[in-house]
DNA sequence: TTTTATTTTTAGACAAGACTAAACAATAAC
DNA sequence: GTTATTGTTTAGTCTTGTCTAAAAATAAAA
């Protein structure tokens, strides 16, 4: 059943995963070398493998798509790294900006009864600090209801911080300067048209975010 | 200063370490491949790349030893490998014949941060779930005041089980089955000269324990 | 001290995962 | 419907860590 796959395999699938999420088609080589920071050719050498364990389907030239096996296997680690990015923040206390590295490697490490305990132990966390689902056991992900972006709101509605849509270490800190964190509280007070940006009210202070910020953060709107 | 080693290059460096402890002497290349269950002759390509890191001192056909920068890298490897396993044990509830196979893969995560957090969050912990101690932070290991085997306490002395000499998850199992564990307190009721086996008080009970046993059990003497 | 046995090292090969350079498809432009 | 351009694959090389088979050094026995 489970197949064992060495790290770089995994992260291949991730990636698979990832792209082929965002643009519901199929993954081709360049792209898929971009994200991995690697070369076209490499991309190849390695969708042939994973094409053998029959994680992929591949055809020449045609690009590349999860299996149902491949689509598992990346629910796996998707889990593994977003409970472990759960436990540094919740538990070791590390900030939101710091622990993606670190998830990156812990995520690899193969122990079924690891991954459930730490899932017990964190108490069963349905999303990560970024605000993304972490699948269960069996990789299902809580899809939650109606979620706008916070350039979405109009003047006086008010939103609680649920994800961000951007995960750079120079984003996350820039959240932390404002003290915007999951589960944060934010009230629209004005809109400027000239920048589209915003001014708002956020644990009592009003501050002002420029556009390209309120289209990063994800919100659930109140009431 | 913190040269980046692959996994395999720590795993070597630990296991010098621990054959150096054991015989105060060079560790040769046949003793190494037993140890890592691999050919000497591979062993003997690993040892060259290690001494050109000068992690080791290596003279043809005379064996090796680390040098002090090859003691400091096993010390690091052998504190996050401990700590691990006491958070799997404490935290995770996992028993202490299952934890050894995880914490050898958790104990190559790169990140001076982590393990520093993961030691706060452990409270500082001086010994592991097997009563070995955890190198702090400069490497250092506190020393136990003078320990006994099991074996070699006197009818009617008692001690505090500190550790085991043997980690086999058979041996293990077999400790949790009298619980005996660690902090665990023992009595020596009689000593049967004939297969110099003892009767032991434990948890106000009495059993009997093999000299194979008494051997492989660390205690500190009571009063 | 010469022979035998053991230990250790070399030489050459292999698989995984990456690379460069060059060839080959597929698409777009004219 | 040829040419450019872009995307993808092949061929050959490199490094890490391993292996086998054979040679060389050391240790033990005669």
């Amino acid at each position: 059943m489970a197949i064992l796959l060495t790290q770089s395999e995994e992260n291949y699938i991730k990636a698979v995963y990832a792209l082929q999420q965002h643009h519901q088609a199929s993954v081709g080589t360049n792209e898929l070398a971009e994200r991995m920071d690697t070369k076209a050719s490499s991309v190849t050498d390695m969708i042939k493998r994973l094409s053998e364990k029959s994680l992929i389907q591949y055809e020449k030239y045609k690009g590349c798509e999860l299996t149902e096996e491949g689509i598992r296997t990346a629910l796996k680690t998707i889990r593994k790294h977003r409970l472990w990015e759960t436990f540094l923040v919740e538990k070791l206390k590390f900030g939101w900006d710091e622990v993606h590295d670190i998830a990156e490697q812990l995520e690899h490490i193969q122990s079924v009864k690891l991954t459930d305990q730490l899932d017990a132990f964190l108490n069963y966390p349905k999303f990560d600090p970024h605000g993304d689902p972490i699948p269960d056991q069996t990789g299902a992900i809580v899809q939650r209801d109606q979620s706008f972006l916070l350039n979405e709101l109009e003047i006086g509605a008010e939103g609680v911080v649920i994800g961000v849509a951007d995960s750079s270490a120079s984003f996350l800190r820039f959240l932390d300067r404002y003290k915007i964190n999951i589960g944060t509280c934010i009230q629209i007070k004005e809109i400027y048209a000239f920048d589209d940006s915003r001014a708002i009210e956020i644990h009592g202070e009003t501050v002002n975010l420029s556009a390209a910020a309120t289209q990063k953060i994800t919100v659930q709107k109140q009431q």
